[in-house]
DNA sequence: CGTTCTGTTGATCGAACTCAACTAGTGTGG
DNA sequence: CCACACTAGTTGAGTTCGATCAACAGAACG
């Protein structure tokens, strides 16, 4: 039987016991199939449910009080969605599919009973969301202190190394699965500029466009523009204790 | 005997046993005083120490390629530092003070033997830090879509009510602590600017100031122009299991 | 086969930056 | 005790980056 999408993802991190992935397995015993477009959770819904998203590509977002959108997060097969459920009683983003995606719901409670009964599990749990955290603030200091291109060219550096991690045969040719307005609305910018953007990373020669599919000419290059710090290094839990004999 | 600066925090959300007191009192039995200006994590420093603030407030920030600065998050009393070590070998935002402070350093095995022992008390820390993701993401809106006015606002606000969260008598006037060049780092705007938004929201009235000191003069219009949701409504753990006898 | 969505391009506008100069406060060392 | 340096704040002038407005082309779609 294969293992979940979620034992997958931290399974890449540290061994699991067999009555770990059991337990991450538990999560993933619903699904539930949404369409592109589809919107998952709504801000201020009742946070009762927390995700893993199993197939397809999603995104967390605020809209604000004059209309516009604001990204947070991309999400990716193995993401955990909706965590802040697990402090807030009510959700602080919505979360839309980007593509036609599968997600496997599961309670609340199921994940306090992971944190009770297996304590080492659940703190690969918060170490992954500490990684996620990471990211947020590369992209806040993106945001703050970069130039459009710069964060236009982080994004597809994200999305395809992101998609990478799924794929590992992925090369330097992807495509993003996102429109120019979507790339605007992570990156603080307007869907024309992004536009312009996208060109003038063209005409320097760092990728290259073919109706959607985006090739990375110069990856170095590109991530130098970007200010991209690569955390794929990723996490160190060979500190934590070893798993209890059970 | 007065707990521990983190258990008065924690016991905002939730009523804790002597037992979880004691845990939490542990990591805060060293202290290391800081100088206004001093760094006490620094990027890519091996991170095998954690803190609580004790005293004082602090930064916490990246500097780019370019030398610019982005920062993070600012920390007051109660408020952990570094927990991204729980997950990465290597810190990824550098820590400084921004007045006189108080930090106790506590080791890393310690949190671990909490989130072992006292998986309650380690799912309220989890919450917390959701408490600050969220934060941070409406950091993350505001510079992606709020104007430079905004922004300044926001800070002022959030500063403020920080404040007025470890001393509950503070009214509408405070001492921010932050220069003009603090203030443009953490909203992506040069100091400059952040002048003349200051001296905008004076002309309309929706502050007041002098020597350092701001006066609120209209909470709410400030509040409205600032874009400001407030999250203090707060954490809700009341699903977490019942604290184990012990 | 219209309609909607996405991408593209040009022209103009405006928010925020840069550069520069000056003031006031705060030390601090001779 | 004063002179000097240094920091923080203030203000003006000119520039630039990215937004706005507008128009159109192609693809997707019901």
């Amino acid at each position: 039987m294969p293992s979940s999408c979620f034992a997958e993802r931290l399974g890449g991190y540290l061994s699991l016991t067999s009555t770990e992935t059991a337990a991450l397995d538990r999560l993933e015993e619903r699904e539930r199939t949404l369409r592109r477009g589809a919107v998952l959770v709504r801000e201020n819904d009742a946070a009762t449910e927390l995700f893993i998203l199993k197939r397809g590509m999603m995104m967390s977002f605020v809209i604000l009080d004059d209309g516009s959108r604001q990204i947070l997060r991309f999400l990716f097969p193995g993401d955990m969605i909706a965590l802040s459920a697990f402090a807030y009683p009510r959700a602080p983003e919505s979360v839309a599919a980007l593509s036609d995606s599968i997600v496997c719901p599961f309670d609340r409670p199921l994940l306090a009973r992971i944190a009770v009964d297996q304590p080492r599990l659940f703190a690969a749990v918060v170490a992954l969301d500490q990684m996620e955290r990471v990211a947020l603030t590369d992209r806040l200091a993106g945001l703050g202190r970069t130039s459009a291109k710069a964060r236009v060219a982080s994004v597809l550096l994200e999305v395809r190394n992101r998609l990478r991690r799924l794929d590992p045969s992925l090369g330097d040719s992807f495509v993003p699965g996102l429109t120019q307005e979507e790339i605007g609305d992570a990156t603080g910018l307007t869907a024309v500029h992004v536009n312009r953007m996208l060109r003038q990373l063209e005409e320097e020669r760092l990728i290259a466009r073919e109706s959607g599919r985006v090739t990375l000419l110069d990856e170095a290059r590109l991530a130098r523009a970007a200010n991209h710090v690569d955390r794929l290094s990723g996490l160190d839990l060979s500190w934590l204790p070893a798993p209890e004999a059970r």
